[in-house]
DNA sequence: CCCATTACTTTACGGGTGTTAACTTACACG
DNA sequence: CGTGTAAGTTAACACCCGTAAAGTAATGGG
Protein backbone atom coordinates (compact mmCIF):
# COMPACT_ATOMS: atom_id res chain seq x y z
CA UNK A 1 0.00 0.00 0.00
CA UNK A 2 1.51 3.51 -0.80
CA UNK A 3 1.48 5.87 1.78
CA UNK A 4 1.77 9.69 0.48
CA UNK A 5 1.07 10.91 3.51
CA UNK A 6 2.84 8.48 5.83
CA UNK A 7 -0.68 7.68 7.57
CA UNK A 8 -0.72 4.01 8.28
CA UNK A 9 0.69 2.83 11.25
CA UNK A 10 0.16 1.02 13.97
CA UNK A 11 -1.51 -2.35 14.26
CA UNK A 12 -4.62 -0.85 16.22
CA UNK A 13 -6.16 1.22 13.10
CA UNK A 14 -5.03 3.57 11.02
CA UNK A 15 -4.11 7.09 12.65
CA UNK A 16 -7.34 8.81 12.29
CA UNK A 17 -9.26 6.14 13.38
CA UNK A 18 -8.35 5.80 16.84
CA UNK A 19 -8.74 9.34 17.18
CA UNK A 20 -12.81 9.36 16.13
CA UNK A 21 -12.76 5.85 18.66
CA UNK A 22 -11.77 8.13 20.90
CA UNK A 23 -14.22 10.87 20.40
CA UNK A 24 -17.27 8.75 20.25
CA UNK A 25 -16.11 6.53 23.29
CA UNK A 26 -16.01 9.96 25.43
CA UNK A 27 -19.55 10.61 24.04
CA UNK A 28 -20.35 7.43 25.12
CA UNK A 29 -19.24 7.89 28.36
CA UNK A 30 -20.85 11.69 28.24
CA UNK A 31 -23.98 10.63 27.21
CA UNK A 32 -24.21 7.73 30.31
CA UNK A 33 -22.47 9.24 32.99
CA UNK A 34 -22.40 12.82 32.58
CA UNK A 35 -19.64 14.95 32.17
CA UNK A 36 -17.74 14.24 35.20
CA UNK A 37 -17.13 10.45 33.92
CA UNK A 38 -15.37 11.68 31.05
CA UNK A 39 -11.98 11.58 32.42
CA UNK A 40 -8.91 10.25 30.41
CA UNK A 41 -8.33 6.96 32.05
CA UNK A 42 -12.02 6.01 32.02
CA UNK A 43 -11.84 7.08 27.92
CA UNK A 44 -9.13 5.01 27.27
CA UNK A 45 -10.42 2.21 28.97
CA UNK A 46 -13.88 2.78 27.14
CA UNK A 47 -11.75 2.23 23.77
CA UNK A 48 -9.89 -0.32 25.42
CA UNK A 49 -6.33 1.86 24.86
CA UNK A 50 -3.86 2.78 27.61
CA UNK A 51 -4.08 6.60 28.93
CA UNK A 52 -1.04 7.60 27.38
CA UNK A 53 -1.84 6.78 24.14
CA UNK A 54 -4.44 9.72 24.00
CA UNK A 55 -2.14 12.13 23.83
CA UNK A 56 -1.33 10.95 20.50
CA UNK A 57 -4.30 12.76 19.47
CA UNK A 58 -5.45 14.97 21.97
CA UNK A 59 -3.40 17.78 23.55
CA UNK A 60 -5.40 16.97 27.03
CA UNK A 61 -8.60 16.04 28.77
CA UNK A 62 -10.30 19.22 27.30
CA UNK A 63 -9.58 18.79 23.85
CA UNK A 64 -11.09 15.67 24.47
CA UNK A 65 -14.51 17.34 25.18
CA UNK A 66 -13.82 20.05 22.79
CA UNK A 67 -14.04 17.53 20.64
CA UNK A 68 -17.00 15.64 21.47
CA UNK A 69 -18.74 19.10 21.41
CA UNK A 70 -17.77 19.64 17.90
CA UNK A 71 -19.22 16.41 16.52
CA UNK A 72 -22.38 17.83 18.52
CA UNK A 73 -22.69 21.02 16.99
CA UNK A 74 -22.09 19.39 14.10
CA UNK A 75 -24.96 17.45 15.06
CA UNK A 76 -27.16 19.47 16.09
CA UNK A 77 -26.50 21.82 13.19
CA UNK A 78 -27.75 19.19 10.92
CA UNK A 79 -30.65 18.24 12.19
CA UNK A 80 -31.94 21.93 12.16
CA UNK A 81 -31.28 22.12 8.79
CA UNK A 82 -32.71 18.96 7.79
CA UNK A 83 -36.18 19.45 9.05
CA UNK A 84 -38.05 19.12 5.60
CA UNK A 85 -39.46 21.40 3.56
CA UNK A 86 -42.55 23.72 4.68
CA UNK A 87 -44.40 25.92 2.75
CA UNK A 88 -45.11 28.17 5.23
CA UNK A 89 -42.07 29.84 6.98
CA UNK A 90 -43.80 30.21 10.20
CA UNK A 91 -44.27 25.96 9.91
CA UNK A 92 -40.23 25.96 9.18
CA UNK A 93 -39.58 27.88 12.07
CA UNK A 94 -41.40 26.00 14.20
CA UNK A 95 -40.01 22.98 12.63
CA UNK A 96 -36.95 24.42 13.81
CA UNK A 97 -37.60 25.17 17.23
CA UNK A 98 -38.96 21.66 18.05
CA UNK A 99 -36.10 20.05 16.48
CA UNK A 100 -33.54 22.68 18.72
CA UNK A 101 -35.77 21.29 21.65
CA UNK A 102 -35.66 17.59 20.77
CA UNK A 103 -31.76 17.12 19.96
CA UNK A 104 -31.57 19.58 23.67
CA UNK A 105 -33.85 16.89 24.96
CA UNK A 106 -32.87 13.87 23.60
CA UNK A 107 -29.02 13.98 24.60
CA UNK A 108 -28.73 16.53 27.55
CA UNK A 109 -25.01 16.26 28.74
CA UNK A 110 -23.81 16.82 25.30
CA UNK A 111 -26.12 19.46 24.94
CA UNK A 112 -24.33 21.03 28.44
CA UNK A 113 -20.62 20.99 27.77
CA UNK A 114 -22.06 22.82 24.46
CA UNK A 115 -23.75 25.75 26.09
CA UNK A 116 -23.63 25.22 30.09
CA UNK A 117 -19.99 25.08 30.20
CA UNK A 118 -19.05 28.45 30.80
CA UNK A 119 -20.51 28.10 34.16
CA UNK A 120 -17.66 25.79 35.94
CA UNK A 121 -15.08 28.27 35.48
CA UNK A 122 -12.40 26.32 36.31
CA UNK A 123 -13.55 23.02 35.39
CA UNK A 124 -15.00 22.16 32.52
CA UNK A 125 -14.32 22.97 29.27
CA UNK A 126 -13.71 26.81 27.75
CA UNK A 127 -10.67 27.47 30.38
CA UNK A 128 -8.48 28.69 27.25
CA UNK A 129 -10.02 31.86 26.19
CA UNK A 130 -9.20 30.49 22.55
CA UNK A 131 -11.51 27.39 23.60
CA UNK A 132 -14.34 29.71 24.64
CA UNK A 133 -14.27 31.48 20.99
CA UNK A 134 -14.19 28.56 19.43
CA UNK A 135 -17.09 26.70 21.20
CA UNK A 136 -18.87 30.59 20.69
CA UNK A 137 -18.27 30.33 17.42
CA UNK A 138 -19.91 26.76 16.85
CA UNK A 139 -22.64 28.17 18.76
CA UNK A 140 -23.16 30.89 16.43
CA UNK A 141 -23.59 28.41 13.82
CA UNK A 142 -26.36 26.63 15.74
CA UNK A 143 -27.91 30.29 15.69
CA UNK A 144 -27.70 31.46 12.53
CA UNK A 145 -30.22 28.68 11.23
CA UNK A 146 -32.77 29.68 13.74
CA UNK A 147 -31.62 33.57 13.00
CA UNK A 148 -31.91 32.73 9.13
CA UNK A 149 -35.30 31.01 9.61
CA UNK A 150 -36.53 33.63 11.87
CA UNK A 151 -36.19 36.68 9.08
CA UNK A 152 -37.79 34.52 6.41
CA UNK A 153 -40.82 34.38 8.73
CA UNK A 154 -40.32 38.24 9.47
CA UNK A 155 -39.93 39.06 5.56
CA UNK A 156 -43.15 36.80 4.34
CA UNK A 157 -44.87 38.52 7.02
CA UNK A 158 -45.86 35.57 8.98
CA UNK A 159 -44.26 36.95 11.90
CA UNK A 160 -44.93 40.65 13.51
CA UNK A 161 -41.12 40.82 14.74
CA UNK A 162 -39.09 43.82 13.23
CA UNK A 163 -35.57 42.65 14.70
CA UNK A 164 -34.68 39.62 12.87
CA UNK A 165 -31.64 39.08 15.45
CA UNK A 166 -33.14 40.46 18.39
CA UNK A 167 -35.94 38.10 17.91
CA UNK A 168 -33.76 35.08 17.01
CA UNK A 169 -32.02 35.42 20.09
CA UNK A 170 -35.24 35.93 22.32
CA UNK A 171 -36.46 32.51 21.00
CA UNK A 172 -33.07 31.19 21.54
CA UNK A 173 -32.98 31.97 24.68
CA UNK A 174 -36.29 30.95 25.47
CA UNK A 175 -35.63 27.61 23.84
CA UNK A 176 -33.15 27.10 25.50
CA UNK A 177 -34.51 27.71 29.22
CA UNK A 178 -37.15 25.16 28.42
CA UNK A 179 -35.30 22.53 27.30
CA UNK A 180 -32.68 22.58 30.23
CA UNK A 181 -35.09 23.09 32.75
CA UNK A 182 -37.51 20.55 31.58
CA UNK A 183 -34.94 18.01 32.01
CA UNK A 184 -33.24 19.69 34.88
CA UNK A 185 -36.70 19.21 37.07
CA UNK A 186 -38.91 16.86 35.77
CA UNK A 187 -41.02 16.16 38.67
CA UNK A 188 -42.21 19.77 37.81
CA UNK A 189 -45.94 20.09 36.57
CA UNK A 190 -45.02 20.92 33.33
CA UNK A 191 -48.31 22.32 31.12
CA UNK A 192 -48.63 20.31 28.16
CA UNK A 193 -48.31 22.62 24.97
CA UNK A 194 -46.15 24.76 26.76
CA UNK A 195 -43.64 23.97 23.82
CA UNK A 196 -45.63 25.44 21.23
CA UNK A 197 -46.98 28.36 23.57
CA UNK A 198 -43.14 29.37 24.12
CA UNK A 199 -42.58 29.24 20.28
CA UNK A 200 -44.98 31.52 18.94
CA UNK A 201 -44.87 33.83 21.64
CA UNK A 202 -41.03 34.55 20.67
CA UNK A 203 -41.19 34.32 17.37
CA UNK A 204 -44.43 36.26 16.93
CA UNK A 205 -46.02 34.11 15.35
CA UNK A 206 -49.61 33.76 13.90
CA UNK A 207 -50.09 37.90 15.18
CA UNK B 1 -6.71 25.12 77.36
CA UNK B 2 -7.03 26.03 74.34
CA UNK B 3 -5.07 23.81 71.23
CA UNK B 4 -1.71 24.80 70.34
CA UNK B 5 -3.38 26.17 67.21
CA UNK B 6 -5.35 28.41 68.70
CA UNK B 7 -9.06 26.96 67.82
CA UNK B 8 -11.60 26.64 70.74
CA UNK B 9 -12.50 23.48 70.62
CA UNK B 10 -16.45 21.97 71.34
CA UNK B 11 -18.03 24.24 73.39
CA UNK B 12 -21.19 23.73 73.59
CA UNK B 13 -23.72 25.14 71.10
CA UNK B 14 -20.96 25.90 69.23
CA UNK B 15 -21.89 22.78 67.30
CA UNK B 16 -24.57 24.80 64.78
CA UNK B 17 -22.46 27.65 64.48
CA UNK B 18 -19.96 25.27 63.30
CA UNK B 19 -22.49 24.01 60.66
CA UNK B 20 -23.13 27.45 59.27
CA UNK B 21 -19.53 28.19 59.07
CA UNK B 22 -19.48 25.24 56.45
CA UNK B 23 -22.32 25.87 54.83
CA UNK B 24 -20.74 29.65 54.01
CA UNK B 25 -17.54 28.47 53.36
CA UNK B 26 -18.91 26.17 50.96
CA UNK B 27 -20.90 28.87 49.33
CA UNK B 28 -17.21 31.22 49.26
CA UNK B 29 -15.61 27.95 47.31
CA UNK B 30 -18.82 27.40 44.69
CA UNK B 31 -19.11 30.91 43.82
CA UNK B 32 -15.53 31.45 43.43
CA UNK B 33 -14.75 28.73 41.65
CA UNK B 34 -17.51 26.15 40.58
CA UNK B 35 -19.14 23.32 41.80
CA UNK B 36 -16.02 21.26 41.43
CA UNK B 37 -14.34 23.62 43.66
CA UNK B 38 -16.69 22.32 46.58
CA UNK B 39 -15.28 19.36 47.91
CA UNK B 40 -15.04 18.31 51.62
CA UNK B 41 -11.33 18.52 52.35
CA UNK B 42 -11.51 21.84 50.43
CA UNK B 43 -14.73 22.88 52.62
CA UNK B 44 -12.87 22.04 55.98
CA UNK B 45 -9.53 23.78 54.49
CA UNK B 46 -12.01 27.19 53.86
CA UNK B 47 -13.41 26.86 57.56
CA UNK B 48 -10.06 26.02 59.57
CA UNK B 49 -11.26 22.66 60.56
CA UNK B 50 -10.09 19.09 59.78
CA UNK B 51 -11.93 17.15 56.63
CA UNK B 52 -13.83 14.14 58.96
CA UNK B 53 -15.07 17.26 61.37
CA UNK B 54 -17.56 17.61 58.93
CA UNK B 55 -19.64 14.65 59.14
CA UNK B 56 -20.57 15.66 62.50
CA UNK B 57 -23.04 17.89 60.49
CA UNK B 58 -23.39 16.77 57.25
CA UNK B 59 -23.88 12.98 55.64
CA UNK B 60 -21.51 13.64 53.20
CA UNK B 61 -20.58 16.00 50.49
CA UNK B 62 -23.89 15.95 48.80
CA UNK B 63 -25.31 17.03 51.96
CA UNK B 64 -23.14 20.14 51.98
CA UNK B 65 -24.14 21.29 48.71
CA UNK B 66 -27.66 20.63 49.27
CA UNK B 67 -27.92 23.07 52.40
CA UNK B 68 -26.18 25.37 50.42
CA UNK B 69 -28.95 24.94 47.73
CA UNK B 70 -31.27 25.79 50.57
CA UNK B 71 -29.52 29.28 51.42
CA UNK B 72 -29.48 29.63 47.95
CA UNK B 73 -33.11 29.65 47.23
CA UNK B 74 -34.02 31.35 50.77
CA UNK B 75 -32.01 34.70 49.34
CA UNK B 76 -33.67 34.26 45.94
CA UNK B 77 -37.24 34.20 47.24
CA UNK B 78 -36.67 36.80 49.60
CA UNK B 79 -35.22 38.76 46.75
CA UNK B 80 -38.44 38.00 44.61
CA UNK B 81 -40.16 39.39 47.66
CA UNK B 82 -38.95 41.93 48.09
CA UNK B 83 -39.17 44.07 45.04
CA UNK B 84 -40.87 46.79 46.57
CA UNK B 85 -44.25 48.58 46.07
CA UNK B 86 -45.74 49.18 42.85
CA UNK B 87 -49.08 49.97 41.67
CA UNK B 88 -49.53 48.56 38.66
CA UNK B 89 -49.44 44.73 38.62
CA UNK B 90 -47.64 44.51 35.44
CA UNK B 91 -44.38 46.96 37.42
CA UNK B 92 -44.58 44.68 40.08
CA UNK B 93 -44.33 40.84 37.65
CA UNK B 94 -41.39 43.30 35.50
CA UNK B 95 -39.68 43.95 38.87
CA UNK B 96 -40.00 39.91 40.13
CA UNK B 97 -38.90 39.26 36.47
CA UNK B 98 -35.71 41.16 37.03
CA UNK B 99 -35.02 40.08 40.57
CA UNK B 100 -34.93 36.65 39.25
CA UNK B 101 -32.63 37.35 36.55
CA UNK B 102 -30.79 39.70 38.60
CA UNK B 103 -29.69 36.79 41.02
CA UNK B 104 -28.96 34.55 38.72
CA UNK B 105 -26.60 36.39 36.95
CA UNK B 106 -25.05 37.72 40.23
CA UNK B 107 -24.46 34.62 41.25
CA UNK B 108 -24.35 32.14 38.25
CA UNK B 109 -22.61 29.10 40.19
CA UNK B 110 -25.22 28.94 43.03
CA UNK B 111 -27.98 29.26 40.61
CA UNK B 112 -26.57 26.56 38.84
CA UNK B 113 -26.81 23.93 41.56
CA UNK B 114 -30.34 24.98 42.69
CA UNK B 115 -31.42 24.43 38.62
CA UNK B 116 -29.25 22.67 36.87
CA UNK B 117 -28.47 19.75 38.95
CA UNK B 118 -29.55 16.84 37.46
CA UNK B 119 -27.81 17.50 34.29
CA UNK B 120 -24.78 15.35 35.30
CA UNK B 121 -26.73 12.12 36.51
CA UNK B 122 -24.21 11.21 38.10
CA UNK B 123 -22.02 13.31 40.40
CA UNK B 124 -24.22 16.66 41.09
CA UNK B 125 -26.82 17.01 43.68
CA UNK B 126 -29.59 15.14 43.51
CA UNK B 127 -28.70 12.04 43.25
CA UNK B 128 -30.72 10.52 45.66
CA UNK B 129 -34.47 10.55 44.66
CA UNK B 130 -35.38 12.42 48.11
CA UNK B 131 -32.87 14.93 47.23
CA UNK B 132 -34.68 16.04 44.01
CA UNK B 133 -37.72 16.01 45.59
CA UNK B 134 -36.75 18.43 48.17
CA UNK B 135 -34.82 20.45 45.57
CA UNK B 136 -38.40 20.71 43.34
CA UNK B 137 -40.22 21.44 46.87
CA UNK B 138 -37.60 24.60 47.48
CA UNK B 139 -37.50 25.76 43.20
CA UNK B 140 -41.44 25.64 43.28
CA UNK B 141 -41.76 28.28 46.00
CA UNK B 142 -39.70 30.91 44.46
CA UNK B 143 -41.82 29.75 41.34
CA UNK B 144 -44.69 30.11 42.89
CA UNK B 145 -43.76 34.02 43.27
CA UNK B 146 -43.40 34.16 39.73
CA UNK B 147 -46.90 32.59 39.12
CA UNK B 148 -48.95 34.80 41.96
CA UNK B 149 -47.48 38.19 40.20
CA UNK B 150 -48.78 36.69 36.82
CA UNK B 151 -52.40 35.87 37.91
CA UNK B 152 -52.62 39.29 39.16
CA UNK B 153 -51.49 40.75 36.03
CA UNK B 154 -54.47 38.25 34.21
CA UNK B 155 -56.98 39.42 36.98
CA UNK B 156 -56.15 42.91 36.66
CA UNK B 157 -55.79 43.00 33.00
CA UNK B 158 -52.52 43.97 32.47
CA UNK B 159 -52.00 40.57 30.52
CA UNK B 160 -53.88 39.10 28.07
CA UNK B 161 -52.98 35.27 29.72
CA UNK B 162 -55.52 33.01 30.80
CA UNK B 163 -54.09 30.38 31.79
CA UNK B 164 -51.86 31.58 35.24
CA UNK B 165 -49.97 28.29 35.41
CA UNK B 166 -48.94 27.85 32.10
CA UNK B 167 -48.04 31.34 31.41
CA UNK B 168 -45.77 31.75 34.32
CA UNK B 169 -44.26 28.68 33.49
CA UNK B 170 -43.62 29.71 29.95
CA UNK B 171 -42.06 33.08 31.53
CA UNK B 172 -40.25 30.75 34.05
CA UNK B 173 -38.52 29.14 31.47
CA UNK B 174 -37.66 32.62 29.03
CA UNK B 175 -35.96 34.03 32.28
CA UNK B 176 -34.13 30.96 32.79
CA UNK B 177 -32.73 30.46 29.69
CA UNK B 178 -32.00 33.95 29.16
CA UNK B 179 -29.82 34.38 32.74
CA UNK B 180 -28.00 31.18 31.81
CA UNK B 181 -26.96 31.75 28.49
CA UNK B 182 -26.13 35.04 28.84
CA UNK B 183 -23.58 33.95 31.34
CA UNK B 184 -22.50 30.78 29.33
CA UNK B 185 -21.75 32.57 26.28
CA UNK B 186 -20.87 36.29 27.25
CA UNK B 187 -19.41 36.76 23.55
CA UNK B 188 -22.60 36.24 21.53
CA UNK B 189 -23.96 40.00 20.44
CA UNK B 190 -26.80 40.03 22.89
CA UNK B 191 -29.17 42.97 21.53
CA UNK B 192 -30.17 45.57 24.15
CA UNK B 193 -33.33 45.66 26.00
CA UNK B 194 -33.71 41.80 25.31
CA UNK B 195 -34.94 41.36 28.86
CA UNK B 196 -37.58 43.78 28.72
CA UNK B 197 -38.68 42.12 25.08
CA UNK B 198 -38.40 38.55 26.57
CA UNK B 199 -40.26 39.97 29.74
CA UNK B 200 -43.06 41.76 28.26
CA UNK B 201 -43.98 38.60 25.31
CA UNK B 202 -43.78 35.85 27.28
CA UNK B 203 -46.15 37.81 30.13
CA UNK B 204 -48.36 38.82 27.54
CA UNK B 205 -47.84 42.75 29.27
CA UNK B 206 -49.10 46.05 27.62
CA UNK B 207 -51.88 44.10 25.68
C1' DC C 1 18.42 -5.86 5.27
C1' DC C 2 18.94 -2.28 8.53
C1' DC C 3 17.39 1.44 11.02
C1' DA C 4 14.76 5.54 12.15
C1' DT C 5 10.16 6.61 13.01
C1' DT C 6 5.76 5.94 14.67
C1' DA C 7 2.18 4.28 17.64
C1' DC C 8 1.38 2.22 21.21
C1' DT C 9 2.62 -0.15 25.82
C1' DT C 10 3.91 -0.57 30.85
C1' DT C 11 5.51 1.71 34.72
C1' DA C 12 5.68 5.29 37.88
C1' DC C 13 5.27 9.86 40.10
C1' DG C 14 2.73 13.12 42.70
C1' DG C 15 -1.31 14.53 43.82
C1' DG C 16 -6.27 14.65 44.83
C1' DT C 17 -10.62 12.62 46.74
C1' DG C 18 -14.37 10.68 50.22
C1' DT C 19 -14.59 8.22 54.20
C1' DT C 20 -13.47 5.32 58.45
C1' DA C 21 -11.04 4.38 62.74
C1' DA C 22 -8.82 5.54 66.72
C1' DC C 23 -7.26 9.07 69.70
C1' DT C 24 -7.73 13.59 72.47
C1' DT C 25 -9.70 17.21 74.57
C1' DA C 26 -13.27 20.04 76.99
C1' DC C 27 -17.32 20.51 79.03
C1' DA C 28 -21.64 19.07 81.95
C1' DC C 29 -23.30 16.54 85.48
C1' DG C 30 -23.77 13.23 89.36
C1' DC D 1 -13.92 15.34 91.57
C1' DG D 2 -14.25 11.84 88.73
C1' DT D 3 -16.44 10.42 84.59
C1' DG D 4 -19.23 9.98 80.38
C1' DT D 5 -20.20 12.15 76.22
C1' DA D 6 -19.85 15.04 72.41
C1' DA D 7 -16.97 17.58 69.20
C1' DG D 8 -13.06 17.91 67.57
C1' DT D 9 -8.19 15.91 66.18
C1' DT D 10 -4.59 13.01 63.41
C1' DA D 11 -3.64 8.90 60.76
C1' DA D 12 -4.76 5.85 57.43
C1' DC D 13 -7.33 3.18 53.73
C1' DA D 14 -8.55 2.68 49.16
C1' DC D 15 -9.40 4.63 45.44
C1' DC D 16 -9.09 7.98 41.45
C1' DC D 17 -6.82 11.35 38.53
C1' DG D 18 -3.49 13.64 34.76
C1' DT D 19 0.64 13.02 32.73
C1' DA D 20 5.76 12.16 32.14
C1' DA D 21 9.38 8.67 31.06
C1' DA D 22 10.99 4.76 29.21
C1' DG D 23 10.33 0.48 26.82
C1' DT D 24 8.56 -2.34 22.67
C1' DA D 25 6.68 -3.84 18.38
C1' DA D 26 5.51 -2.81 13.66
C1' DT D 27 6.38 -0.06 9.60
C1' DG D 28 8.36 1.76 5.55
C1' DG D 29 12.35 4.31 3.35
C1' DG D 30 17.18 4.01 2.13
Amino acid sequence: MTTSKGRVRNKRGEGAQLRDEIVSGATRLLVQGGEHSVTLRAVAREVGISAPAIYQHFADRDAILFAVAEVAFAELEHALNDVGDHADPADRLRAVAVAYLTFAKHSPTRYQIMFGGVWDASKSLQRTPSMAADLAELGLGAFRIISRAMADCIEAGCSTGTDPHADATALWAGLHGLAQLQVATPLFPWPSGLQSTLIDRLALLRG
